[in-house]
DNA sequence: GGCAATTAAATTGTGAACAATTTAATTGCA
DNA sequence: TGCAATTAAATTGTTCACAATTTAATTGCC
């Protein structure tokens, strides 16, 4: 009779939760968006809604794919927030004359003020995460090196 | 006359969207579920959906609360997600005769059969990752820390 | 110049996430 | 025991993500 291997199979480690990089890294930017909810409300703006304000702020009258580059998103995603965007009042998308194929995003005067709102917010998720500057930097880039390896597109 | 401040504002690095901890892991949690989508397709199944399965191989017969606290999400999710799962024929929803308002998730044979097709998935991932152990080790604790200090429920 | 190939954005349909609410069962305590 | 408070799921409505397709403009090449 052959000995048998040992009841712990060697299966389970590999596909347990707990050891998926992909769930920590899921689970824990369900918890950012969490905790930026909260920040955001009286903004009016939501959290991926945000992070398109972030890029308008850095460069303004970016064209729709230009910005899905920054974000990694596609229109397919983009078009309606943009909308939602320009429904609040805080952009406007504009085809570009040289080639109506393209639509610019330029922050409204509006949108330029909320810049301003949103300064206090990153103080706020570094307290909450608890997490000294080192670490965030030294992280951030660990996961952005990462990013890099995972992408294609 | 008043010296001016350096004409770079001290609130545009705190507010560059490559310098947010937030869009390292929304944007590389988002391609880490790409990476996915094409191993998970022939299982048939969606990347929140395998998250579900994970946790039910390795306990099966947990209720709906036991599993979003596991997956840190709610009923409100998963509720739709594990009809879908049922409606594969992976699991089957169960009132609990003791507690009615229980529904306990248990694995059919297909379910529990799955779990073999999915073992080789991840060492694709790992590959993709170009990841050595030791990082992927470390990093999924750094995150996991970081969760564990954002996380409130 | 004409026309096929390419490109950019928008659209459609599916499946998450989640806040807020609803439904129904159980608990606790007066 | 009776009934209010609590708990567990489910439901409703909004906003992402994204694959696949469509629409429309531009480019490239003969």
């Amino acid at each position: 009779m052959p000995r048998l291997l040992p009841t712990i199979d060697n299966t389970s480690a590999l596909l347990q939760l707990d050891n998926q990089l992909c769930f920590a890294l899921y689970s824990t930017s369900l918890a950012m968006t969490r905790l930026y909810k909260p920040l955001l409300g009286p903004l009016g703006v939501t959290y991926p809604q945000y992070l398109a304000l972030l890029v308008l702020w850095e460069q303004d009258g970016l064209s729709v794919s230009a910005l899905g580059d920054r974000l990694f998103l596609d229109s397919g995603t983009l078009t309606p927030l943009l909308k939602r965007l320009e429904a609040l009042g805080l952009v406007s998308r504009l085809r570009a004359v040289d080639d109506e194929r393209r639509v610019h995003i330029t922050l409204t005067p509006a949108g330029r003020a909320l810049k301003v709102a949103a300064t206090s917010i990153p103080g706020c998720i570094l307290s909450a995460a608890q997490c000294e500057i080192p670490e965030l930097v030294s992280l951030t880039q660990q996961i952005q090196s990462l990013r890099q390896r995972l992408a294609r597109r």
